[in-house]
DNA sequence: CGCCCGGGTGTACGAGCGTACACATCCCGC
DNA sequence: GCGGGATGTGTACGCTCGTACACCCGGGCG
């Protein structure tokens, strides 16, 4: 019995895992347009017929990459929030967050993009993107009244995507200083 | 000669346009993941052969059609901005646009959410799209100064995209406060 | 009036897809 | 140690897709 590389196949726990992640990375190469059930077993290196096994369909995959896409940003969100000690440092955590190259990769761009294209088509995955609002505004408001989380949490989406989208780059004091804006009450 | 209805098909200048915006209707309906020249063809009411004849790709159909959309939204944020005389009637044209139905319909999230997944794949469609935030901005460089139209710009955005993805409806008031906030500088 | 030419169309082909299902393989209880 | 049930896989079918290409036909010129 040589100890070939195949080896160890059965009741692999990680296979249903590496599939999604494997999902995930598909998504980001083709699309969700171009994803295909072939295309995701080649590159999580799974025979054809472990994707039916695991999976209902394509839905069920990418509802179940999409959440662990989400879950993944929260979480990301909720540590960089969590850890400012007042306001000063929250704003400053946001303004890291919108500029920094955590959300702001590539992948993460079209991943997110791909996610809301879903849900505003689909009900089960607007669920998934109310719940990460959701907890977005949660991790906000520890540090600011709900109002104000409610707009800052709309404009880091906006800035983030303009930020991502736009060729010609935005520089961070202005971001900054957005922050600084809606953060402040009028008078 | 009785004049049938699918009569004059021949040398019909009108076929490419509704090529196009049947393009639109099949994408909203089943998402660029789901739009094919079958699909669009039927739509249209032309035959299949039409497709391959006005385009050279499903790319090129998208890129038109896309092309059309995202001229029409320019159009109307350019006709509401134009409109206003001071700097609080451009504040609530923009409250207008966000809160309105104007942008906010299911048919205008999805497909700024398509177009947008595209963006963020293919360069030509982030041509599109820069294209159109550039003449956003333009339009609001007209009533405020430059870096608060980009946030404001930004703003705008994350405010129509939460209010179209979230379930729980949202009170303008909180749109108008933002919108006043982003628009007063820091001291 | 008739020919011809080019714009427009119907069809057929090969590729890629999701899924069903017969079958191989392994593990556990006896 | 061996039979049988559960677990996982390979394959084949039916479908839809984009595209190529042979053909149709109406209008313009000789």
């Amino acid at each position: 019995m040589p100890d070939d590389a195949p080896r160890a196949r059965r009741h692999d726990p990680q296979r249903r895992d590496r599939i999604i992640d494997a999902c995930l990375d598909v998504v980001v190469a083709h699309g969700v347009a171009g994803t295909s059930h072939r295309k995701v077993a080649a590159a999580a290196g799974v025979p054809l017929g472990s994707m039916t096994y695991h999976f209902a369909g394509m839905d069920e995959l990418l509802r179940e990459a999409f959440t662990r896409f989400a879950t993944a940003a929260s979480d990301q969100f909720e540590r960089r929030l969590g850890a400012a000690r007042d306001a000063a440092e929250a704003k400053a955590a946001v303004v890291a967050l919108i500029t920094g190259d955590v959300l702001t990769t590539r992948r993460d761009l079209v991943l997110t993009s791909e996610l809301y294209t879903l849900a505003a088509r689909e009900p089960a995955f607007r669920d998934l993107t109310n719940r990460w609002m959701a907890r977005s505004r949660a991790a906000l408001e520890r540090h600011f009244d709900p109002v104000t989380a409610r707009m800052l949490d709309a404009l880091i989406e906006g800035l983030t995507l303009h930020r991502a989208l736009d060729t010609e780059p935005h520089d961070a004091a202005t971001a900054a200083e957005a922050v600084e804006r809606i953060t402040r009450p009028a008078g």
